[in-house]
DNA sequence: AAGAGGCGTAATGATTTCGTCATTTAAGAA
DNA sequence: TTCTTAAATGACGAAATCATTACGCCTCTT
């Protein structure tokens, strides 16, 4: 999951920005409109973070222009407690939810987990597949009931392959969405991680893998039904 | 599908090429405008990727000389931040869309493959042909919802067919578009590639192929009800 | 400050793909 | 029908891709 969170305090943006790398999402800052409004056209992210008090084009213009373009990313608006028809307005004008400053940091991941999971038009926070229930808000994962010791890379890796269930999901595509820097080109992190995260998720028993690979292409990820 | 990309920043350019080939893509790469010129000439590709600032001729009078010939290549321009007014230009010179770096690679793909359905005139992601379900998205198919297990080069060849459903398409035409490199004039690679593709795709009890040979000519796919 | 564990890298061994060749089968012309 | 040429098929081997292990750095914890 990348992030795009656009605030201009200096020790705020640090501060979200810090949760939300712990929460493992990919993170982007910017502290102006005008990157943010470029980088939103450059980037696909998952959700938007938009304090509406920034220099350059203000939050809400920002957001319109977003509407715009049809780029529906969801955006999360920050507010002051004293702008309460901004607020309205932001809605209005296409921004998903909203959060009044200060806030506790736990109801913003609560929020951008919200967002997330209506970004790929899922409704409930849990992903069943096989025998692995995969929980996007307690970022766990049970198989039969047993909880699986995951590492963070491990469980974003498998929740964006859920995510994505039947479809192949290239390296780099991974790598795009789950680290924050570009990985370089020659790199098997990727393929590491999926080993481990294989040994883990897989059935002794059962010879088939959850995880399979389309090689040359990438990864699918494929409940034995299909 | 195959794509050329000029770019003359060596790390970018392989970190395009690579994915491009993840996802299926034949890719040629060149550093100059004079090179992009005559490979556009020689080749032809279903996309390619122009950065603007390029040594020799620049990515824009590239653009504007393959106009004049009347290579209707659709042309995806590279741009950087700064030159909005380039960015313009190119797109009344003729270019078909731009991305602004630095750019997500899965933002270019997505760009990539919309204009390879434009420019097969096709709107979906997904292709019906009788009971196969072809997503060019998720680059899978579904044989009566069964996932079909194609490898990279069964399925890149049965894409070209199915976006040209009903024309026949040569082998040389197949080589030109699937692979990196030319294929020598001796190889039956396509012919094999075919076979091992019919076997997969066809329906045991219904003796019609849906991929017909014209003999001579090349390939064919028909649904039966045409 | 030390220890543990996560994580990226590199190296090696395993697997699969795919192009080629050889052979069989089919199609069209004379 | 028979001959010619094109296409299909099957087997094999080289090359590319992937899995897996081991190692070392770095971070976080305690």
């Amino acid at each position: 999951m990348r992030i795009l969170l656009v605030e201009d305090k200096v020790r705020l943006r640090e501060a979200i920005a810090k949760a939300l790398k712990q929460s493992g999402y990919a993170v982007d800052t910017t502290d102006n409109g005008n990157d943010a409004l470029w980088m939103a056209q450059e980037h696909s992210y998952n959700v938007i973070l938009l304090d509406i008090m920034i220099p350059g084009i203000d939050g809400l213009e920002v957001l319109v222009k977003l509407r715009d373009q049809k780029d529906d990313t969801p955006v999360l608006l920050l507010t002051a407690k004293d702008t309460i028809a901004d607020r309205v307005k932001g809605l209005r004008k296409g921004a998903d939810d909203y959060l009044i400053k200060p806030f506790a940091l736990e109801e913003l991941l609560a929020r951008i987990e919200a967002l997330c999971r209506r970004s790929f038009q899922k409704s409930t926070s849990t992903i069943e597949i096989d025998d692995l229930t995969i929980d996007t808000s307690a970022k766990s994962v049970k198989k039969n009931g047993e909880l699986l010791d995951l590492t963070a890379r491990e469980y974003a890796i498998l929740e964006y392959l859920a995510l994505k269930e039947g479809a192949v999901v290239s390296r780099t595509e991974i790598e795009e969405h789950i680290y924050d820097e570009l990985v370089s080109p020659m790199s098997n992190v990727v393929d590491s991680a999926i080993c481990n995260l294989r040994r883990k998720i897989s059935n002794e028993d059962l010879d088939k893998e959850l995880i399979q690979t389309k090689r040359g292409q990438g990864y699918i990820l494929l409940p034995t039904s299909k």
